[in-house]
DNA sequence: TGTACATCAGTGAACGCGCGTTCACTGATGTAC
DNA sequence: TGTACATCAGTGAACGCGCGTTCACTGATGTAC
């Protein structure tokens, strides 16, 4: 917003939140450069300018996804409070949420294909909002008798993977595949469901 | 097999096991019209005469997977002997193992983007084995009590989410995301503990 | 305050490439007589 | 059994296109004096 003319002022992150747009609208590789570079009123080689590339676009929308996902996640944890299970559950809902505020940078993180391993700070980020659910996970089974209490990260994966499997069959527009319910909803029953056969709910909750 | 030199003998079906084995190893946009037809031997040209084009040939390969996957859905349920909680579990089972089985068909089929408006045959294939996996939940649903029982539709979609996300973080080769547990077991005690959280499995099983 | 200059974010034209698709054709195959 | 012919699955060359990327350049900006 700021300056305007020849110098475009901000046009790094100009170009992520194009990307970011078209990704969302077109799928994971719906976006081109040349395209990226149009929407944000540039020719398609200034992005050289910022970027070493096409990879570079969509890891740079990916990192800057992680890190919301991230602060969201934590921000949901919040420690521990109120208690161990309601930590719990917050994370579960902030996945989803998340999923459903920040679509685009959901698509780059985790349907784009981009590597993690070219790129250690993007490696960093999606490290740290699994570490979240995991630690809420591990707080939680404290609460499971420990001869039938699983792995808190075996246990932190089978919500990862409801959660994942919730966004992407569910809550985003697969043409052709109707929602049976509120993507919401279906998450918050389906964690119930399981967190009760944790023995973490009482059966009449 | 059968025919050599000008003719191909079966080059629809071999076609689309090039395509396959492409959409396997470079994933869902990884194919060319090109490439296949040069794997099965043949100029790109050849492949209009069996399909109408790049779209045609990637909604076959899913429909046959369909067509597999439905099958697959059906023989595990066995009518819902020997009872209706293993024939249950058996489907949740099916569904990883065809994941497994069958990388190709089921990128072409969830991950290509193959739209099920525009292909009515795809779309009943597919409507199929969702149909095997609620009837499997309906029967299932009927030894819960009435009043704490959800929509059959609602736990069937619980278990096809968990099925979904357990494929696409831990069993497919994501790179960097390292799979904390065999994805079978992963699915196998998710399962386990979102039955028993509805009261159908006791609690020391 | 005014001028000279270094910096560097942008331009615009061009590139090579591989894509999906078309078209007139060719030649192997199966059938009618 | 042998020949003429229709069929149609394949060829090979060509197309227009949009892509990612490069390069020498231009001109706005900020700073040193």
């Amino acid at each position: 917003m700021p300056k305007r003319g020849y110098h475009h002022g901000n046009l790094k992150q100009a170009l992520v939140d194009a990307t970011l747009k078209l990704v969302e609208e077109k799928g994971p590789h719906g976006f081109t450069v040349a395209e990226a570079a149009k929407q944000a009123g540039v020719t398609p080689a200034a992005v050289y300018r910022h970027f070493d590339g096409r990879e570079a676009l969509i890891a740079e929308c990916a990192l800057q996804g992680h890190r919301i996902f991230g602060d969201l996640m934590e921000h949901a944890y919040a420690d521990g409070h109120p208690s161990a299970l309601a930590a719990f559950e917050a994370t579960g809902r902030a996945y989803l949420a998340f999923a459903r505020k920040f679509p685009g940078h959901y698509v780059a993180m985790f349907e784009s294909g981009v590597s993690l391993q070219a790129n250690a700070d993007l490696a960093r980020a999606s490290e740290r909002s699994r570490g979240v659910l995991e630690r809420a996970a591990a707080a939680l089974s404290e609460h499971i008798p420990e001869d039938k209490r699983p792995p808190a990260s075996m246990f932190s994966a089978h919500i990862w993977a409801m959660s994942h499997g919730v966004v992407e069959l569910f809550a985003r527009g697969t043409p052709g595949s109707k929602a049976p319910f509120p993507p919401e909803d279906l998450l918050e029953t389906g964690i119930g469901i399981y967190l009760r056969g944790l023995g973490l709910i009482r059966p009449d909750d």
